[in-house]
DNA sequence: TATTGTTATACTCTATAACTATA
DNA sequence: TATAGTTATAGAGTATAACAATA
């Protein structure tokens, strides 16, 4: 076996590690489902659908990325036909989106495949451990500074 | 402010999240100090320190990825005269990886920023709050499944 | 002038398949 | 035959800079 060094004791190591396995177990849980879809696409629907008509500006703001960056994840989302765009009747320069109804069906589904991923990552901790990892997880994600 | 719906309750997406924050955190530390180093060749870095000699086949195995992948950042990492390839001298295939004296040197000033950056994060944790942390991600990490 | 979305471009991480040198 | 490392290629995520349409 290799000598990892400091690194076990590491909190940021722990962190990377961990969601590399749980972003594993996430897609096997689709592809055995028959579906395709990251954990950054499944926020991203759950997001319009509770949000119908937002921006391409305040999705890109609410997911931490730019705006460029979302281009092309929509046209992707769109060609699968979950999702369109539609020309805003107040701003012409925005994009309202919206989910199709396909888009609404499929992300219940995925939402149930997700609900059996969460239960599976989640089996060897107690309900209240569960709930103490999350708080735990939001503490840390508050002390971090982004510059 | 947008709705995230079912988002916030769920193990994975706080992962997600914290893990962002985090990987900004290990960034922005390193950049301040006139650095520049991503988590994953930390990673590589202390692994081949602790383990002078191992080969490219072991060390993608022990980081995860494909040997492919990892050509490339080895590439990089040497051409900073971090590390070098050297001729395994019992085996003609295989490479022995080792630092070089100046990422001996330099390995050693990364592990210091590394640990300003792990003191930041877990500032609003008690060192017991940060152990059942690392504990709980590690159990995760046990229960997520590969295939 | 400022904002929104798009395009062009570039880098990194990731993988599979095929090639080579060696075992 | 099998293994180690490399190369070619491809897809996804990320960004910056420049551009067109609109405000």
């Amino acid at each position: 076996m290799l000598d990892r060094g400091l690194l076990p004791g590491l909190l940021g190591y722990a962190l990377r590690r961990t969601q590399s396995a749980v972003f594993a177990d996430f897609a096997a849980t689709f592809v055995r489902a028959g579906e395709a879809l990251t954990p950054g696409e499944f926020g991203l629907l759950v997001l319009v659908e509770r949000n119908t008509g937002l921006s391409q500006m305040a999705l890109a703001r609410a997911l931490g990325i730019d705006r460029s960056t979302l281009v092309p994840i929509l046209d992707r989302l769109q060609a699968r036909e979950l999702l369109v765009r539609h020309r805003s009747p107040t701003d012409g320069r925005t994009h309202a989106l919206a989910l199709t109804s396909t888009g609404t069906r499929a992300l219940a589904k995925f939402a149930s495949l997700v609900k059996a991923h969460e239960k599976r990552i989640a089996s060897g901790l107690s309900a209240a451990e569960t709930r103490t990892l999350i708080a735990l997880l939001d503490k840390v994600r508050g002390s971090a500074r982004s510059l």
